[in-house]
DNA sequence: ATACTAATATCA
DNA sequence: GATATTAGTATG
């Protein structure tokens, strides 16, 4: 009899220790059964036999992780601060037989010549050129381990992502390819479908179980080659592993908002270490912090050269100035695009008489106005109710809206301009990849006009034909109590800016009280980062420093006040770190919790990993390199 | 005293 | 994570 220790995935329960009549390797997945269910769990470790009674383990399953997906997951679990269970369940087992079999090139072989999908999709990457700065760039990266690729919008990057795919089927090696949301990218899965067929996999969570199991099947056949996805394509099981690429590398949705709060971008590089595989970050606008830390690969020339006028407006409404440019623009028949701040500037109630938002009952923001559906809606907890017109703090009437929504904006500009066609682009008009499809096929017919929309206009679709950018309300951002408020605030301008002119000559309107600031930079984003690093580093933050955030809610104020102080007592102790600040969260209450946060600092990550590793954790939840201050 | 809910502990 | 156990509290 063999006594073996697991742990359970998907459940918060401790390590556990059960016994089996045959040796089970590390990693295998397994079935247990605990109190009256049986759960799916991981072995971990072989353990003498206990002082306890042990019950056996029911089945051996044929999934296994291999030791790096197990030595990740400790990684992830010590560093983002979950449970080693939290973590592994992230990955996803290799089916045993596929592990044991390291002659991946011959079993491959043969399939791809069973398959003749296969081979006929590949083909066609010969017909592929790259232009000269290209071809150096390329030649750049495959002399580096990790290097992060620094492209203008419309440089070619793409290119250069599907030579080194090329290349590593070449060496009968797989690739993983990250983008921020997969979802919303149809045009890049049609793109790598020309080159590769079926040997590319589009992953992401919400594929359907039948659709995962095709993949993984492929992925075991050695048929796919590639999987390219949002951040839980990184734990797919490819064997083989050459290259990790991850695009729009700054993009803040690779980092986790849930446990584990990893960052995908920083974990594929550590897989790359682990694994040998070669990570390539790439951006226009390439995050500080990936500028200081990785090689530069400079892609400076565009591959169309297009002319770019920039025109500078202050205010924060749909004022003449804009309407006179979308109007202008219109009337020559061509596209434009139009750019609202998210979240915060959704369209609030406010009352003159006292000057109070209209609040979430639940949490300590605006509620947001939905004019369309006539109701209001809570943006963190998701309430809803229906338009009020009384202040509940003084009872005047009639309340007046601040701050504009996609909705009102729709109707501003199609008052204003006749015969106007606007597509809604935003997270309540686009829900699916039908829609998106959709909404983007009207608008490249040319059935539509104008995009309209937020955060999700600058995340990499490609439009040839805009030739007027509109980007509104930027010192929204400017404000945010973050910071990296400056450096969102310039590439958010840049993205949006990046997305006209991709054929022909282009404006671009900025709506901004600080013009100077951006002007200076707009042309030289590298100069941007040259002079924030210089701030940075003067003001103690990343990649100077190491951060961590703690966050507790509560429902009881008081109870979470104290969880706080209770912890900062505890902090004080530590030498090598500092207290930056604590208190209550910004945004005060969400879903009916009191929520508090401390702020970290320290000049070492691991004094700072190891003073956490002591605070007791199971009332808080602590974030290690936040990206999220609200 | 009873009947419920909420917080807490435990699982091998 | 799911469930058994205990503490907390409203009710008649």
């Amino acid at each position: 009899m063999k006594y073996y220790e697991v742990v359970l995935l998907r459940s918060s329960a401790p390590t556990l220790t059960y016994v089996f009549s045959e040796s089970i390797a590390t990693g295998t997945v397994v079935t247990v059964p605990l109190k009256t269910t049986h759960k799916e769990a991981v072995v971990v470790r072989e353990v003498d036999k206990p002082s306890y009674e042990t019950a056996q383990i029911l089945d051996i399953s044929i999934k296994q992780y291999s030791t790096e997906q197990m030595a990740l997951a400790k990684f992830i679990a010590e560093y983002y601060f979950s449970s080693f269970s939290e973590a592994i369940s992230l990955f996803l087992p290799y089916g045993r037989g596929r592990l044991l079999s390291h002659q991946y090139n011959d079993e491959s072989n043969d399939t791809i010549a069973s398959n003749s999908n296969g081979v006929m999709a590949i083909t066609p990457y010969a017909n592929l050129s790259l232009s000269q700065a290209q071809q150096q760039a390329y030649e750049e990266i495959l002399k580096k381990e990790r290097s992060l690729l620094f492209g203008v919008t419309g440089s070619g990057k793409t290119e250069i992502f599907i030579s080194l795919f090329t290349k590593m089927i070449a060496e009968g090696k797989t690739s993983i390819f990250l983008m921020p949301e997969i979802s919303l990218t149809p045009q890049m899965e049609k793109r790598l479908k020309v080159y590769f067929g079926d040997g590319v996999a589009m992953w992401h969570s919400k594929l359907t179980k039948k659709k995962k199991a095709s993949i993984l099947e492929g992925i075991e056949q050695g048929s796919v080659h590639i999987v390219a996805g949002a951040r839980s394509a990184l734990f797919v099981p490819l064997k083989n592993l050459g290259l990790i690429v991850v695009d729009e590398e700054h993009d803040d949705s690779y980092k986790s908002m849930t446990r584990p709060r990893y960052h995908a971008r920083d974990v594929a590089v550590l897989m790359g270490q682990k694994l040998g595989a070669k990570v390539l970050l790439a951006s226009a606008t390439p995050s500080i912090t990936s500028y200081y830390k990785y090689d530069v690969v400079k892609l400076a020339k565009p591959y169309v050269e297009t002319k770019k006028q920039y025109i500078f407006t202050t205010g924060n409404k749909l004022d003449h100035t804009i309407l006179k440019a979308l109007h202008s623009n219109y009337s020559k028949q061509e596209q434009s695009l139009l750019f609202l701040p998210t979240r915060g500037n959704f369209k609030y109630l406010y009352c003159q008489s006292c000057g109070k938002t209209h609040l979430c009952p639940y949490c300590s923001v605006g509620m947001a106005l939905h004019r369309n559906k006539k109701h209001m809606k809570c943006h963190y907890c998701n309430f809803t109710e229906m338009i009020v017109d009384t202040c509940t703090q003084c009872g005047h009437s009639p309340l007046s809206s601040e701050r504009m929504g996609t909705q009102e904006a729709i109707e501003i500009i199609t008052d204003a301009i006749e015969g106007i066609e606007v597509e809604q682009f935003d997270k309540d008009s686009i829900t699916t990849t039908k829609k998106l499809k959709e909404a983007l096929g009207r608008f490249s017919e040319g059935k539509s006009h104008l995009l309209l929309g937020t955060q999700m206009l600058s995340k990499g679709h490609d439009y040839a034909n805009i030739t007027l950018s509109v980007i509104m309300g930027l010192d929204y951002i400017l404000g945010l109590a973050d910071y990296r408020a400056r450096e969102r605030a310039m590439s958010l301008l840049l993205q949006i800016a990046g997305r006209s002119g991709r054929s022909k000559a282009a404006s671009v309107v900025v709506q901004t009280g600080d013009a100077e600031f951006f002007k200076n930079y707009i042309a030289d984003y590298e100069t941007f980062i040259k002079d924030e690093l210089l701030f940075l580093e003067m003001a103690d933050y990343p990649p100077f420093v190491s951060l961590a955030r703690i966050l507790v809610a509560h429902k009881d104020e008081a109870k979470a006040a104290k969880i706080t102080l209770d912890t900062v007592t505890k902090l004080k102790a530590f030498k090598e770190l500092e207290i930056v600040g604590s208190g209550k969260a910004p945004v005060e209450r969400i879903a009916n919790k009191f929520r508090f946060h401390i702020l970290l600092r320290s000049k070492n990550r691991v004094p700072l990993l190891k003073a956490l590793h002591s605070v007791d954790c199971r009332e808080i939840e602590i974030d290690f390199d936040p990206v999220e201050f609200s």
